[in-house]
DNA sequence: TCATATAGGGAGAAATTTATCCCTATTGTT
DNA sequence: AACAATAGGGATAAATTTCTCCCTATATGA
């Protein structure tokens, strides 16, 4: 496992939610377990993109941040569950906000954010 | 400057968040010129942990996505001042919820982040 | 017997982000 | 003359995150 060499800066509240909310895949993996969504893999089926190693890393991160609980059943083949904990459920809104932002402003977005590709394509031809 | 070499996932509505918004400091800077930080020197000041090389990148990437504008005056020593588009501005209430999220669990996420950093050091000892 | 589904870890590479150090330029101040 | 404040870029190193490939293990079904 990677170890952190540097402590980071928990100077106000952005610092703290940028510790635990970081990740590229951190707050889908929230959204769908909050949606019912809770075996990794059906997680990894939802969220196509991401590895299952990654996957594995940032719910375990999610863990240990108490966001989410992590219920095995004892059972062949293995079977495991994830819950958002109560603090956990304290990030519904949020989530919800910043989805919906995303989903309001989907064009402007994608045109800036493929806008730099684009120039990047003319550069090399 | 550096120049991606992976086309980024813009499946759904956080996808295309995290491509604006993803940055250590992009929130907080966003969040000062809000405030009326408005200067390049005066967004050093108050985000101390930034270094003047990176604030001048995440700076640009916002002003590329279309969430500020840069305003040079014509003046000796240089004078720049940022303020926020409209599109910027419908960032507000997601960067306010998220900060008051933050603030309003401060004590407990310190803790959760803290944690792993004294596990280390145990294991280091 | 062999493939599949389940859950997960180790090692190491690759990509990306962030930090450090050293430049340019101008005006005013000590 | 030397230095600080202003804004910003280039080169490069360091840190961090993400990805890829290859392991373990067990029960079920073909």
């Amino acid at each position: 496992m990677y170890e952190r060499k540097i402590l980071p800066h928990l100077n106000c509240g952005l610092d703290l939610v940028g510790e635990v909310l970081y990740g590229k895949w951190k707050i889908r993996i929230l959204w769908f377990i909050h949606e019912g969504h809770k075996r990794p893999s059906e997680l990894l089926r939802k969220i196509p993109d991401v590895s299952r190693r990654v996957l594995n890393i940032q719910l375990k991160e999610l863990e240990e941040h108490e966001l989410v609980t992590r219920k095995i059943y004892a059972v062949m083949p293995p079977k495991v569950e994830y819950d958002l904990t109560e603090f956990g459920k304290t990030l519904i809104p949020i989530m919800h906000t910043i989805g919906l932002w995303g989903d309001e402003h989907q064009e402007r977005l994608k045109r800036v954010i493929l806008k730099q590709f684009q120039d990047n394509d003319a550069n090399e031809a």
